[in-house]
Parts: structure tokens; C-alpha cells; sequence
DNA sequence: CAGTATCCCTCATGATACTG
DNA sequence: CAGTATCATGAGGGATACTG
């Protein structure tokens, strides 16, 4: 018989799924895509290259600690480049990749979904929330 | 002149941006798919219904609260029915609704692309954290 | 079996202040 | 202009115990 308790099969189990989850493609990717601020950068820089000074403007309400976060994230991941133009003041520009471009058609993919289908899921809100 | 203070004027953004977002179908449905439980839920229930205390051994890891709180919301949505048979004890299925299902290509896009793109990432990643 | 109720604690986000 | 550093908070998630 086991030795272990049931909360140290679970514990167990946890970390298993932390460690299968931390290599898992899909999952990377969802957690990229599903930041807060994620897709909204990917749709700012989707006609083309913009300053930090713009897109902390037309992504209204996002902090600088964030908005530089998310961005270094996404450099990092190879979504998009950063440009330094050393004049004075300094000038940084940032642009997708052509890997950050392929992502479009994916965040398309989910944006279409959304609209077929938020009517079904709406009526089966009211619906559950009307069976109180 | 404005006697709003920046402070203020980004905080009201805020509120803007979130009243947007709570109303965006692209966003709900991306903070639904990117939940940790629900994409296990999703693919463990692809293949036919599965009783609850089956999900909870097939999905190891998960804690009840989680489980029950996540499957709730997926009901709620319209993504999962729940069926009780008032046996001794009480049986419960879960199972996915046409609509649930149909979430599966848009699941397997993001896999795909995942798994097509990984190795950029990572490359990039490596390069990235190279250049300390 | 299939949950509910409670406490607790971490981590992500945001506000604020400062800088090359 | 384009950040960095520091601190505070609050909401999500887990452990544990109890129940129809």
C-alpha cells in the first residue's frame, strides 16, 4: 500500500502538470495570446511600426511598467523588434516580425469564432442565470 | 486647459478600456480558452461524456474547487451540459455541447500554430537571453 | 460520489517616483 | 522620450474540512 497521503499525490500530481504545462506549445502560446495587453499590441503594430510614445497613447490605459513588460515579453519571443534611433531624445520604435505576422490570422481565427458564436454563449447565460 | 491630472486622465482610460473589454466577444473568449483548467477539460471531454470524479483523475492536478468552479462556468456558457442521475450515490456527466464543440478547430489552430512556430520562439528566446 | 465552505497566501498588476 | 525601481493591493487559486 502507498505511503503517500492523498494530498501528496495531489501536490504530486500538480507539479507534473506545472512541468508538462511549462513545455507545452499551446499552452505558451495561450498564455501569450490571452495577456492583457497582448493582442491589443499585436493589432496596433499590425499596420505597421509604431513609437512607445504611440502605442502608450492608443492603447489607452495601459501603465509603462506594463506596456514595456509585455513588449520586452514579446521581443523576447521573437514577436517583434525593437529599433533604438540614438538621437536626442532617444527614439524606439517597435514592429512585428514576420513571426509576429503569422500570428494574425490565428488572433483572426479566434475574433471570428467570438462573433459567431457570443450570441449562443450570451443566451445560455441569461438562460443559466434565469434557472436561478 | 485640462484639470485633469495625467493620473486621472490614465485612470479614466482604464475604466474605458475595461468597460470595452467586458464587452468584447475576441477577449471573453480568449480569457475562457487561456483558463488553466479549461483547455484539459475540453480535450478530456472531446471523446464522449465523462463523469466528474472521472475528469478529476484523468485531469491530475486539479483541485476540486477548481474542477467544479471551472466546469460551472463552462455550463454556464453553454460549452458543457451536466447531467445528474439521481442514483446512490448521485452520478454527474459532463459533456460537450455542439457549441463546445465546435470551439475544437479554433483549439486546434492555436495548437497548430504553436507547434509549427515553437522552435522560432525558442530560437529567438535563446538569442535573446544570449545577448545578457 | 460530487460537491460546498472556509481560510490563506502568492503573484500579477498598478500607482508612484526617479533617470540617462 | 523611454524607460527603471519600489511599494502596495486584491483577486485567483490551493489546502483543508465538512455534507446531502
Amino acid at each position: 500500500m502507498s505511503t503517500r497521503t492523498a494530498a501528496e499525490r495531489r501536490e504530486e500530481a500538480r507539479m507534473a502538470y506545472d512541468a508538462f504545462m511549462s513545455t507545452c506549445p499551446a499552452r505558451k502560446l495561450l498564455d501569450t495570446l490571452s495577456d492583457k495587453w497582448v493582442s491589443l499590441i499585436l493589432v496596433a503594430l499590425a499596420d505597421g511600426p509604431q513609437r512607445y510614445s504611440d502605442l502608450s497613447r492608443v492603447i489607452a490605459g495601459v501603465s509603462q511598467k506594463m506596456l514595456t513588460q509585455t513588449l520586452r515579453s514579446l521581443e523576447r519571443d521573437g514577436i517583434v523588434t525593437r529599433t533604438v534611433t540614438p538621437s536626442v531624445p532617444v527614439r524606439v520604435d517597435y514592429a512585428l516580425t514576420p513571426l509576429g505576422r503569422s500570428l494574425l490570422p490565428v488572433m483572426a481565427a479566434i475574433k471570428r469564432w467570438a462573433e459567431i458564436h457570443i450570441e449562443d454563449v450570451e443566451a445560455a447565460r441569461a438562460d443559466y442565470d434565469g434557472r436561478a
